[in-house]
DNA sequence: CGAATAGTTCATTTTTTCTTGAACTAAATG
DNA sequence: CATTTAGTTCAAGAAAAAATGAACTATTCG
């Protein structure tokens, strides 16, 4: 591993706010690099470029490249034209609805998905119950309330985080 | 790794059922083999023996010892006395309100409460905040905001999960 | 008691996930 | 159009997480 160049370290402040960042996605399951990717455009001043992620906070070249996708995926970063420049440069989006909505977008929904496939399949399989497994209804039943229960929380989670404040 | 001996291999259904919930638990960030454990509670018509699951479900005593207590920690297992018999026998708990509420409490709501309280000493640090910094105050404040509205998701899913069915 | 059984613990191994960096493609620059 | 620069890809390595099983403790049974 290189040091970074040439670029400023970080502030007391800076550093506490990355590490509150790569906490927050270390929470959602999301790997460390993602928060400290996220951490450093959201403390950016102005539209940040790879090359400062990387030189400023000693993340390698793929890291960035694949993080900085993924963010964008999920909607955690856009990209802003800055003239006389080629490069990218990113800025963060900041509204908990926005990135909360991105993350199960792509994290969570898929799953909840797939979920509520197996479980209608289930329906079929009930015929393959034998006589010394009646129980087993039961069981199924259970999972289809698990399954409509599922459902409604998406929906209430967007409503919670809708308030946008300042 | 050592076949099962002598218990009854798993039944088409049976191995579904299980499956199902391996997939629920890896959607929760939690181990495999919790959802494999708590599966092999779920699926059993009556009280079951940890000896049982290790046997029925391959899975090793130590898996099985420590996920057992993980899961009456989080209360989705019990224990249930049988009579005439030494060993500690197991149900599984359905409610969904309890297995999220257990799991919330356990694996989530010590970040949330930590992600609290580095928000909170973030006020102090607003202090160190130098001239050429001021953009991050904003980012402070959005912390801020952040940490409140998930103080709201907790409950709010209490409420949503609430609706015990059959 | 002493043997047998139930259950726990934890160092080691296995598996999975994350990160790196060198080789590559693509695009801009002079 | 050759060179520099930006960005991507992916095989290999590093790190983290989970599973195993042998050694242990505790309990019951005869």
């Amino acid at each position: 591993m290189v040091m970074a160049t040439s670029a400023q370290p970080l502030t007391e402040v800076e550093i506490e706010l990355v590490d509150l960042c790569v906490r927050i996605a270390q929470f959602l399951g999301l790997p460390k690099s993602l928060g400290e990717i996220y951490g450093a455009v959201f403390i950016a001043s102005k539209p940040i470029s790879m090359e400062e992620i990387i030189e400023r906070h000693g993340i390698s070249k793929g890291s960035a490249s694949q993080g900085l996708r993924a963010l964008r995926t999920i909607g955690a970063v856009r990209t802003q034209y800055v003239p006389n420049d080629r490069r990218d440069h990113y800025v963060a989006e900041t509204g908990l609805g926005q990135l909360v909505a991105g993350i199960m977008r792509n994290r969570y929904e898929p799953g909840i998905e797939d979920f509520g496939v197996r479980v209608q399949s289930l329906q079929y399989l009930q015929g393959k119950v034998g006589k010394d497994e009646q129980h087993l209804l039961q069981r199924i039943q259970k999972l289809n309330h698990w399954q409509e229960q599922a459902q409604q929380i998406v929906p209430t989670l967007r409503q919670v985080l809708q308030g946008e404040g300042p």
